[in-house]
DNA sequence: CGTCTTTGACCGGCGC
DNA sequence: GCGCCGGTCAAAGACG
C-alpha cells in the first residue's frame, strides 16, 4: 500500500529490502566519477601481471555482467580495505580495443589509505600530493588549461617520484605513514593512463602524447596481497582483467612512467 | 578458517 | 505498459 502511494519509486522507501545498501545511491545521481582509461599493451593475455593503476586499496569483485555491445564484460568491485567503504570500481576492456581498459571510479573511500600507501610518502610527496589532489579539483574548471601546464610540471614531478620510489622501497617507509584519500576527488572526470612499460607490456597511445605524471601523485599505486593470484587470475583474463598487481611492479620498476590525461568528459 | 571469486537471480531505471 | 540494460546481492566454491 505504501507503495502504491509512493509516485517516486526513486524514493528510499523503494528499496527496503536492502536495508544495508543506499536506494537512493543506485543511479540518476552522478556521484563522484572518474573514469580512467589504462592502455595496455597486445600481452593483455599472455601477461599474468598486468596491474593497471588502480588505487592501493583492496578491491573485492561483487559482480560482472556483459555489456551490451561491448565483446567484454564489466566487472564490479568493491572496496574491501573498510568494511564501511563505499568506494567502488568497475573495470571493463574497450569494445574497439581489447589493450584498453576502462576503470570507472565510483565514490571515495571513508578511510585512510592501504598500507602500501605508505611507500609513497614523503614530506615532499605529502606536499605534491595534495597539490595534486587541489589540481584535480581544480581541472573540473580548467582541464584543458591544467593539461597544458601538467605536460611540463607532471614531466618534473615524475622525476622525483622515481626517485622516492627507489629510495623507499615497500616497508621501509613504515615510519612516514602517510596516507592518502581517495584519488577520486574530482566529481565527474575523466584520466587516461597510457601506461608504457616493456615490464608491463603496456603500449604508448601512439595518438595520444603520454603525459608523465607519477602515479602516487595521482593514485598511489600499491600492491595489496595479489601477487601470483595473478596468474590465475589473468590466465582467464581474457575478457575482464583486473589490475591488482600494477603496483607490485611500479615498486620495482622505477622506470615506469604513466601519462595521464584527462578527458573532459562530463556524463550529464 | 577466512577471504575472495564466480555465477545466477533480482530489482530499478529508462526508453519505446 | 513492456522490454531491455545495468547494477547489486547472495550462495557456493575455491584458494591461501
Amino acid at each position: 500500500m505504501d507503495e502504491t502511494l509512493s509516485p517516486e519509486p526513486d524514493s528510499d522507501v523503494s528499496r527496503n529490502l536492502r536495508p544495508e545498501t543506499q536506494p537512493s545511491k543506485r543511479r540518476k545521481v552522478a556521484h563522484e566519477k572518474t573514469v580512467v582509461t589504462v592502455k595496455i599493451g597486445a600481452n593483455v593475455g599472455k601477461l599474468k601481471n598486468e596491474g593497471p593503476p588502480s588505487d592501493l586499496w583492496s578491491w573485492r569483485k561483487y559482480g560482472q555482467k556483459p555489456i551490451k555491445g561491448s565483446p567484454y564484460p564489466r566487472g564490479y568491485y568493491r572496496c574491501s580495505t573498510s568494511k564501511g567503504c563505499s568506494a567502488k570500481k568497475q573495470v571493463e576492456r574497450s569494445k574497439t580495443d581489447a589493450s584498453v581498459l576502462i576503470i570507472t571510479y565510483t565514490s571515495s573511500h571513508n578511510h585512510p589509505g592501504p598500507p602500501d600507501v605508505n611507500v609513497i610518502s614523503t614530506t615532499q610527496q605529502e606536499q605534491e600530493d595534495e597539490q595534486t589532489q587541489q589540481e584535480q579539483e581544480d581541472d573540473q574548471k580548467q582541464e584543458q588549461e591544467q593539461e597544458d601546464d601538467q605536460e611540463q610540471e607532471q614531466d618534473q614531478k615524475q622525476d622525483q617520484d622515481k626517485k622516492q620510489d627507489h629510495e623507499q622501497e615497500h616497508g621501509k617507509l613504515e615510519e612516514h605513514f602517510h596516507y592518502i584519500e581517495s584519488p577520486i576527488r574530482s566529481s565527474q572526470e575523466e584520466h587516461i593512463f597510457t601506461a608504457h612499460d616493456t615490464s608491463f607490456g603496456f603500449l604508448l597511445d601512439e595518438e595520444q602524447e603520454p603525459l608523465s605524471l607519477s602515479y602516487s601523485q595521482l593514485m598511489s599505486f600499491s600492491t595489496p596481497k595479489l601477487s601470483e593470484e595473478n596468474n590465475d587470475f589473468f590466465d582467464e583474463l581474457e575478457e575482464l582483467p583486473t589490475f591488482s598487481s600494477f603496483p607490485s611492479f611500479m615498486g620495482r620498476t622505477n622506470n615506469l612512467s604513466f601519462g595521464i590525461e584527462r578527458i573532459p568528459s562530463v556524463p550529464s
